[in-house]
DNA sequence: GACCTCGGTTGCGTATGTTGCAACGACTGT
DNA sequence: ACAGTCGTTGCAACATACGCAACCGAGGTC
């Protein structure tokens, strides 16, 4: 809609891959470079972006200043962390918290695990729902007319052996974890990673995020990470009784 | 520069304060609201905002995995975490990590402290150099040729009867703490809380970084704060190696 | 149920802001 | 000294983003 905006905004992601000379980001974005920089002083007046000497450009502090402004405002992530916390620290493996956000999951929230094969994910990251325990949760939880609205528009890209790839198969296994109240990514998204995940819900009962749990396949094998269900719905339980929630039915 | 993109940096950072309808935002930056509607219309394509509902914004998730991709490019952040993790966890104070940008303080990251005292401060946030420790440390670290220009250059606004308020005093009391490796900040900043500092340094033995310590003065009187230094200094010395410096000059 | 207000949305013509170009200057390495 | 990068500036042409005013749609009030 905003011509000069969107070449801003894609120019912050361009940054964010690595520094870069200016004619580099001109030719990326496909503009001269002469707009480039008018767009990179702009930008560097509100802090969004650094120069590191002459020939580099970094990420500002304004991003590191909102984003972390607008994780504050996220309440489940402050209601939620003292029993994720906990979680991560007592079973020693990743935790995630995730919401949804346009036909994907978004992480806003996460506890690195002990063990030495890191995830790639990130706070902010973004991930499909059909192959996320965490995004099978959020959209079993919706009303079934929205998840099939959901399930016919998402793409279903093949990501390992174990992913699902239509929307019947996806439609199906969401009534699964609706009916179980947990989902499980069986390796459906890295290779070498299974995951179990379980709703956060507030006040009213409505699913505010998910929690899940992700364990390389090599330190405990499918029946293992079962066994892990009960101790994510503690800490998803009580990170729930922290958001409001209470156990019978509507609160207040 | 870029006038669309200049407002829609400036109508983010309305959005962080709170959550806005058109009109208030479109006020705030002095627009008609239809522009405001077409810029936010941009970013939410880009996820820098999202929508809750319809009649409220909010900060969208491309915010969160930019910043923390940059946070995670500065090298000094992730080599100092561990000796200032074990400072906080060992002395119960709030941590500061904080690097020099354009004439002032960034918080680069924080350990909280323990004590019920919090400090209205965050990463990404900016605070002044002439009456934080950390900033004392950074400026000190310049050549004089330097820190006389910033001396000269930046504002002094007083924030507490201890504030420096004259480039002079600012000038000699960095001589003192470029002499002594160290800064304090005397409640010179806010009222109830004193800190110490000290440089983080990398390979060539150029200052990366200031780490301090903040302690509200309840606690720990003048002659106790100052009783912290080693500890503090033990921590950015444990930093500093992990960033590449070497006890005797030059490294490598 | 009609009226009103408030907030969001759209189409349109215009002027303004933004763009690409080409030339310049600073700096590097050969 | 020269060629090659890379950043920076002024200018003229044009596309773009702007403000306006009118249109919806939802909630609230009488």
């Amino acid at each position: 809609m905003s011509q000069s905006l969107d070449r801003a905004l894609t120019l912050l992601n361009s940054i964010a891959k690595d520094a870069c000379t200016l004619d580099d980001l001109a030719d990326e974005i496909g503009v001269h470079k002469s707009t480039v920089l008018r767009l990179l002083r702009t930008l560097e007046q509100h802090h969004f972006v650094r120069r590191e000497g002459t020939r580099y450009y970094r990420l500002g502090s304004a991003m590191f200043d909102l984003a972390n402004q607008a994780l504050d405002s996220i309440d489940v992530r402050r209601s939620a962390q003292p029993a994720l916390a906990a979680l991560n620290a007592r079973t020693g493996h990743t935790v995630h918290l995730a919401s949804y956000d346009d036909g994907e999951v978004v992480y806003i929230d996460k506890y690195e695990g002990r063990h030495s094969v890191r995830m790639y994910s990130r706070v902010g990251k973004r991930a499909p729902l059909h192959c996320t325990a965490v995004g099978k949760v959020l959209v079993a939880a919706m009303p079934p007319a929205r998840r099939e609205e959901i399930a016919r528009s998402i793409e279903y890209p093949v990501l390992t052996p174990n992913t699902i790839k239509t929307p019947s198969d996806f439609l199906a296994e969401l009534e699964r974890v609706g009916r179980l109240g947990y989902a499980v990514d069986n390796a459906e998204h890295e290779d070498f990673i299974h995951c179990i995940a379980a709703p956060v819900r507030g006040a009213d009962g409505e699913v505010l995020a998910a929690a899940s749990m992700s364990v390389p396949k090599v330190l405990l094998d499918y029946e293992g990470l079962l066994a892990l269900v009960p101790d994510l719905r503690a800490a998803t339980t009580e990170a729930s009784v922290h958001s409001g929630w209470t156990e019978n039915g509507k609160g207040h």
